[in-house]
Parts: C-alpha cells; structure tokens; sequence
RNA sequence: CGGGGUGUAGCGCAGAUGGUAGCGCGCAUGGUUCGGGACCAUGAGGCCGGGAGUUCAAGUCUCCCCACUCCGACCA
C-alpha cells in the first residue's frame, strides 16, 4: 500500500505554510543561505530556473525593440537626490559605501536599490533630438535594499532582476509602452509559468516611488495571498525634467521625453513554488523546468536496463528535451522522491518488464498519474504529456483564484469573505485613499490592483458610502 | 525596528544538581539489493554561534554581542 506521504523532510503546508516553502527551497536544492542576512546563494538547480525565465524574457524583451546594457553597481547620493519622491521611497533601504580603500569618500555612493537615475543621468548626456528617441534599455543584474526581514526568493536584500527603462518621444508612447511589457510579463506567467494573473493599476498610496501610474500582475498563492509578480511604470517627465533630458523635438521645440521602467525578479521563483508546490516538494511547470523529464532505470544491474535508459535520455535529448537519468546507485523509491522533491514534471520509469513489453512508463509530477509510453511513440508521446501536465498546472492554479475571490458590497462581507483562508476580494470604490486605509483597518486587506477587466459589483464605495468609480481588489500581499 | 523561537558533526536532535561530548540520518569503503526513501560490515567527521566573566573545572551558571527563523510595520 502506498504510503500518502513519501517526503519526510518538508513540513506539510497546512502545518506551517512558511516553513513548508523554506522547507521546499532547500530541500529541493534552489538556494542556501550565505554569511550575511538576506543575501540569499541560489543553487545551480535554482539559478538553472531563473536562466529560463531569463531567456524567454530577453527573448521578448527584443522582439519588441529593447537593446540590453549594463549600468554602474553605485549611485552617487547627489544624484540619487535629484528626484524627491524617488528618494523619499528608497532612501529609508539603501546600503551606502562610505570607503574606498581606506579613504573616506567626499561623496558616499549608494549601492543601486533601483537605476532609474543612472538610466536618467545617461540619457541627459546622449539624448539631444528626437531622432535619439525611443530609447528602449533593459539590464540584468541585482539590486541592494535593505530589508528588515528576509525570506529566501520573496523578499531577499539583494535580488537578481531585470530592469527595463525607457524614453519616448510622446506621452502616448510611453504608455503604450507601459503596457506592453506589462503584456509581456503577464504572458510569461500564464503561458510559461502556468499561473494565472490578474492585470490592474495600483492605486497611488501603492504605486512605485515617483511614478505617475504603476501597473501589476497579481497572483494568488496556495495560501490565498498576493504576490505581485510583475510590475511596470509610467513616470510622465518627472524624472527627465529633474535630470535635464531635453530633446529637440521636429518642430524644433525643446521638450521632454516621457519616461518608463518595468521589472521582474528572482521573487517570481517564489511565486512558482507557491503556486504550484505541494507537500512533497516543488512541481515546476515543464516550460521552464530545467530537467523536464527525469530516466530512472529500475533494476539497473540487469543486462541491458542500464542501457536501455541511457538509450531513452538520448532519444529524448534528441528530440529537444531537457532530460536527466539517475544513474546513481541509490534505490528507485529514494529517486523518485528526490526528483519530485525537485519537482521534475515527467518521471519515466524503465525496467525488465517494461523492456520485455517495449514501452516505460510516465509518471505526471501535477497529479501523480502513471502511464504507460510505447516506446515506439516515445517522441512524440513525452512532449504530449508536457504539454498535458503544463496545462492541467495552469488549470489547477486558475481553479485556486478563481474559488478564493470573492465580491462584496460592505467592509463586513469582505471580513465575512476572508473568513476561512483569505484570497481576494473585489468591491467597489470611490477612489479616495483614506478608504484604502479605513479597508486595511477594517479587513486587513491592502488594494492589490484595480483590474482592467471592471464589472460593477455595487454602487458605492463600501466604506464611505459615496458613490463608486472603479471597481479594486482586496488581499493580503506578500 | 518591535515581539517570539532557535543556535552542540553536513542535517535533525540528546546532553539532570558544572567533571573536557553522544544518538539518528547523511558521508566514505566493501558486499548483498533494486517497480515508492533497502540492508550488513567497517570507518571518517566537533574551538558545543562569538566574546567576556564566575570556578580547580563551563555545552551546562552570569552578562554582552551575532546569526538564522517566524509574526507584525515597510517593500519586488
């Protein structure tokens, strides 16, 4: 009879959700924890994850124009001062170096949290005309805040991301811009990472320091709270005004260009372990895991299994997969739970019997379902079932928002909403930001976006009874 | 930065009233195994988070740090 439970090492997530996901972050081997606080090592199974999220973005990132370059690691303070609500939301979590050797520096030099001011000061120094314009960058690279409490992935002080930064000629542009790469990004989740999103404006008690709007992704994660997983902004010529980005425009008139920035990071990897992980370990969706299939001959010493499994892997690789056998001399059921652990979408069993009946057999890491390949069809059956255990993820994550989001017409059916388990709540409201304050009050629920996808769910603003413009979703974040 | 928890072998833990460290797993080697975390034998592995103090003697008692972790406030 088999067992319920085959991983003894991680905590079930109705025990203790927080430690099942630490639990599933080393266990699985995507991180370790190195000498200083928040500074997180990701593992080569871990940083393999972040490369393929990596590469489907730049992917796109130039398909839709974008050229990628690499800025300074340190922003002098004057300049970082050169735009005060910017500062104002970033200053509280800088790191600074004061040192150089053993000299003390006569300006100290802020450890980039963000780089929309170095992006800003080297545009003021190349931007002249509107023939310079669009200029549309992006950079890999980390960034430094400093967090008062860490968790691997979710809230790291120094994390891997890209940064997009843009100008543009018009207003327009750059808006339109703005929301293409939020496409992008929420394209990215739903088709590759299999996690459904919703897309929205972020009220501006919750907008991105000194931008003009900033828009989101919101997921929900197994526990029914949010985590924002993308994000993207429009800063109007705030920024460039502050740093004298004048152009000469066709009409020969100095102007503005109008500026955006967009990101995503490593956070996104805590997203996918909260999405789709379950309690024996992390279940990663075939489009970006690194090992889509893992060979486990069984029987290895028998004449020929050996063989036969080595065999499969190069069929497989040959076939464009990312594939991996266990050749290892632990037991099968000892490999079978490390690969789920690690959360390889398709395990493939082969053994004696299966070679005497010219097939293997899958097993779907989603919903554990086995079945048996000819090996004949081998090629393509396994791509099949990818495709099958992709979309039953996706579909499972859908099933997840979909049950936990809820409408409601007064701040008590938004408490009576959240009651057992939480998860989001859509109501009305009328715009101001002390009702978004009075909300988290009454509910403990920050707004998590106003959609774009609107209905009208009341009338008025649930909390001042006032007539209601727009319609926001309620959560708690992570 | 406020509140709680935890630091002893790689990991998980045990070490009464102080006497110089032990168990399980893992690791190494050899052998038997192999369709859901197999077993036997042998072996390696320790500045007991750090620093002061009390004492003939500190993993153990007293102070002070530090780190990790969870819950709040702030953020991707």
């Amino acid at each position: 009879m088999a067992k319920e439970k085959k991983v003894e090492q991680i905590t079930d997530m109705e025990v203790d959700f927080a430690q099942w996901f630490t639990d599933i972050c080393t266990k699985a081997e995507l991180v370790d924890y190195s000498g200083v606080k928040g500074l997180f090592i990701l593992r080569p199974y871990g940083y393999a994850i972040w490369e393929n999220i990596q590469s489907e973005l730049d992917r796109r990132f130039k398909a839709t124009g974008h050229e990628n370059v690499s800025m300074p690691l340190l922003i002098p303070e004057s300049l970082l001062q050169k735009e005060k609500d910017h500062v104002k939301g970033f200053a509280p979590e800088c790191a600074w170096v004061t040192m150089g050797g053993s000299e003390e520096l006569q300006e100290r030099l802020c450890i980039r949290p963000t780089s929309e001011t170095l992006f800003c000061d080297h545009w003021s120094h190349i931007v002249h005309s509107w023939r310079d314009l669009p200029c549309l960058y992006n950079q890999w690279c980390s960034v430094l805040r400093w967090e008062k409490t860490t968790r691997p992935f979710l809230r790291g002080r120094e994390f891997l991301w890209q940064e997009g930064h843009t100008i543009h000629t018009t207003e327009q542009e750059a808006r339109e811009e703005t929301l293409r790469m939020l496409d992008v990004y929420a394209e990215l989740c739903e088709s590759y990472l299999a996690m459904p999103v919703i897309k929205g404006n972020k009220t501006d008690k919750e907008k991105f320091a000194g931008a003009v709007n900033t828009y989101t992704i919101e997921c929900m994660m197994h526990d029914h709270k949010a985590l924002q997983s993308g994000t993207s902004h429009y800063f109007g010529d705030g920024f460039t005004r502050a740093f004298d980005i004048a152009f000469t425009d066709k009409d020969n008139t100095l102007k503005y260009p109008h500026q955006t920035s967009w990101g995503m990071s490593t956070r996104i990897i805590g997203g996918i372990i909260m999405t789709h992980g379950d309690n024996n370990g992390l279940v990663l969706p075939p489009r970006i895991a690194p090992v889509q299939a893992v060979v486990i001959p069984i029987a290895m010493h028998k004449e020929g299994v050996a063989d036969k499994a080595q065999e499969l892997v190069a069929r497989l690789k040959a076939a464009g997969l990312r594939v991996k056998g266990d050749f290892s001399d632990n037991s099968p059921g000892w490999k079978f739970a490390e690969w789920e652990m690690k959360g390889v979408p398709l395990r493939i069993e082969i053994g004696p019997k299966d070679i005497e009946a010219g097939k293997c057999v899958a097993a779907r890491r989603d919903n554990g379902e086995k079945c048996d390949v000819s090996l004949a069809e081998l090629e393509t059956r396994i791509p099949e079932l990818l495709d099958a255990v992709q979309l039953g993820m996706f579909d499972k994550a859908k099933k997840n928002l979909d049950e936990h989001t809820y409408t409601a017409k007064t701040t008590d059916e938004v408490c009576e909403a959240l009651k057992n388990g939480g998860g989001f709540v859509k109501t009305m409201w009328c715009g101001d930001e002390a009702c978004e304050l009075a909300m988290k009050d009454k509910a403990g629920v920050s707004s998590r976006c106003i959609p774009f996808e609107q209905q009208r769910v009341g009338e008025v603003c649930p909390i001042c009874g006032k007539p209601a413009k727009e319609m926001i979703i309620w959560g708690v974040a992570y």
